[in-house]
DNA sequence: GCCGGATAGTTGAAGCTTCAAGTGATCTAG
DNA sequence: CTAGATCACTTGAAGCTTCAACTATCCGGC
């Protein structure tokens, strides 16, 4: 027999999916809904500019860019080309390998960062954070990281 | 001082935000890229289907599979009228109270789900539920309830 | 040197979600 | 009994993401 029957979640298993879907499904339109109204930004926009404002000089090849904030390239390029026209980010091509784009954050960028980080952080206290236990935060560093090691791993 | 600096994350904290805020990322395309290739069905499109196969007469109200699904009934409507044109789903009015709307699944949607059923629960298992030990699916059960129950009491 | 392949990034179209506005049914106050 | 409010749902447009195709640069062998 090749592909007989699966082997089905146990109850404990489904309950623990089911949380974690319903994590999924409505956490990020939650944290979406906080940055659009206070600050006209998606999350996604966001994490892109706080990924500059941590690099060396601002700067940050595209591709690294997009590996940082856990996207694919065509959806950095969209919503960067979107925060260009905000002027909140430059692109120029490095010298050095003409394949390669660096982005950097304006002293715009970095000014909107500023002025909306306060809020987000609030949020991710109050959704996250804030809600669970010393040990539950430490807990999931492991979970997440063990899941994101396996998405990492499916390229077998 | 009403807005004073905020409570920023400790580094503990950060690290358990970014190991989430990955799997908010990165788990959904993945799921949706295996529901995709072998079933050409959305992650979504799927937790329509299985809501409907445990209901009673495998019908249920339309703002109640939006609950169940964690989506909005705009989401849902959109969704339910493309598995409808596919004969996977019927709508029809509930004679008590016009203003509802019930949604039954198909023979062949239950078909469809049956088949669908084994990768999408193998894709869980091996990203998921077996990347982790027994105490954290139990843990994932109260980390994911509590952040939940969060964004459910928003609207204070 | 130069051709083929690999790498980095962009683009446009298609598809999905959200948002705001709209429809129609039912409740409720007077 | 009826006018207005509320509720359940739908719709169309706008915006975002994905996918596949494309451009442009660089490396490696000959």
């Amino acid at each position: 027999m090749t592909s007989s029957e699966p082997r089905w979640l146990s109850p404990v298993e489904q309950r623990a999916w089911r949380a974690l879907a319903a994590v999924l499904l409505r956490l990020p339109p939650a944290l979406d809904a906080q940055l659009q109204r206070d600050a006209r930004l998606s999350h996604f926009e966001y994490l892109v500019l706080a990924g500059l404002s941590e690099a060396p000089a601002r700067t940050l090849r595209m591709s690294d860019l997009a590996a940082l904030c856990n996207g694919s390239l065509s959806r950095l390029s969209h919503v960067v080309k979107r925060l260009e026209k905000r002027d909140w980010v430059r692109r120029s091509p490095c010298p050095e390998d003409g394949r390669y784009i660096n982005a950097t954050l304006t002293e715009d960028g970095f000014a909107k960062l500023s002025a909306s980080a306060p809020g987000h952080v609030h949020i991710v206290r109050s959704l996250v954070v804030d809600a669970l236990s010393e040990d539950q935060v430490e807990q999931l560093i492991d979970i997440g990281t063990r899941i994101t090691d396996r998405i990492d791993g499916m390229a077998s």
